[in-house]
DNA sequence: TTGACAAGTGCACATAAGTTCACTATATTT
DNA sequence: AAATATAGTGAACTTATGTGCACTTGTCAA
């Protein structure tokens, strides 16, 4: 149990609770104090101080509109009750962000336990069978972890020249290759190619049987 | 469906919203041009007004750090779902039930729409790679239907001379078989074996990676 | 009485950070 | 060849914003 607050404090915390909650930035020391009547930015900072103090903020020193509310429940990933929901995305396409609300088919929530990374993470029907050999079928639901950039070994979803596909990251001998797991298929050499972006790291799969 | 984005904006799009993930507070111009190395913050500016021009991100002019991204999915709905909540099952050993208290590690709450069976279910952890063929590697979690009886074909968790094992159930020519899905394992005659017993049938499979 | 907190004032100060401008470079399109 | 869009540089400017200090007021307990 965190250290109790006075009256003011908790005021205060609240008010930057809404403000973010309302313009997803936290307030200056004097928007603080503008609503509370406090003409003395030190008087509010004493106010933040004591709510770091006691475990309910964070800020960085020396820099702007840095409150941080701890524990927050962050808005991207609903973790109410080890819940993560993670929007399931019908179609990747270039140019426009994975979590584009129009890409955005529906909701699937997660077991906080089963998931071992945190970020942006989206669903993603798999389609072709070209990682049958990782244990990634065709049908086959994968969580993604939406990133630009990923390490040599990685299952990715990549976008190259304007089609989504899932492979595996290789950089080899100074150049880079998406790898299929499946003999039928032959490896894409995407070094210096303009038209390849890294969508997302593969972080987990699930497969459901009739 | 809003305009399309060029890479660098996608990009600098994607650091801004790992950034406020990561801190809970939006980055700066200069933040924004370390990352990418852009010395010139006018050069992020633009990329910021682009991006506002074209509807991801507001910002208040003259204010630090106030870009705030658009359309962040507030209006996650964590209520409509639906929740089921299955066993983790330690160990299957013949004489007890699956399900007994004693066998239960903990719970794991699935999506009911990832489900497409009801019933008893639980979760167990695999050991063994004899299904890699089909997609199951070791350590993978695997949903797992309490039944006694089940069809050709079915993938199941079986109990043979008190082993427990996970092999695709076979019929043919009157006999019975326990098929592995990887070359290097011998099908297991079952046929007329009193110490063979069917726990369940898989459902789905969970991996994660890392 | 003393002292300790909590809360606030007013000012000076340093600086982090947004804005503007002129200039360059590369593609792609007309 | 000219025009347009994207991308970046470097410097100058302005100001929003956090920090520090000395001082005041009120409350509550020892």
């Amino acid at each position: 149990m965190r250290k109790k607050l006075t009256e003011r404090q908790l005021e205060i915390l609240q008010f930057i609770e809404d403000f973010v909650e309302e313009n997803n930035f936290p307030p200056t020391y004097r928007e603080i104090g503008k609503k509370f009547n406090i003409a003395s930015t030190f008087g509010v900072k004493r106010h933040i101080d004591a709510l770091v103090k006691k475990g309910y903020l964070t800020t960085e020193s020396n820099s702007f509109r840095s409150i941080s509310l701890k524990d927050r429940k962050k808005n991207v990933n609903c973790e109410e009750n080890n819940y993560v929901s993670v929007p399931l995305v019908g179609k990747v396409a270039a140019g426009y962000p994975v979590l584009a609300e129009e890409n955005i088919e529906g909701n699937i929530s997660l077991d906080a336990s089963l998931l071992k990374s945190k970020g942006n993470l989206f669903g993603l029907k798999v389609q072709g069978d070209s990682m049958i050999e990782a244990g990634i079928f065709e049908g086959d639901l994968v969580i993604v972890k939406s990133q630009k950039i990923c390490q040599n070994g990685d299952i990715i979803v990549a976008l190259v020249e304007d089609e989504s596909t899932l492979k595996r990251y290789v950089k080899k001998n100074g150049k880079t290759f998406l790898m299929p797991e499946n003999p039928d298929f032959e490896p894409i050499d995407v070094t210096n190619n303009k038209n390849f972006q890294i969508v997302g790291k593969v972080i987990a799969v699930y497969r459901s049987f009739n």
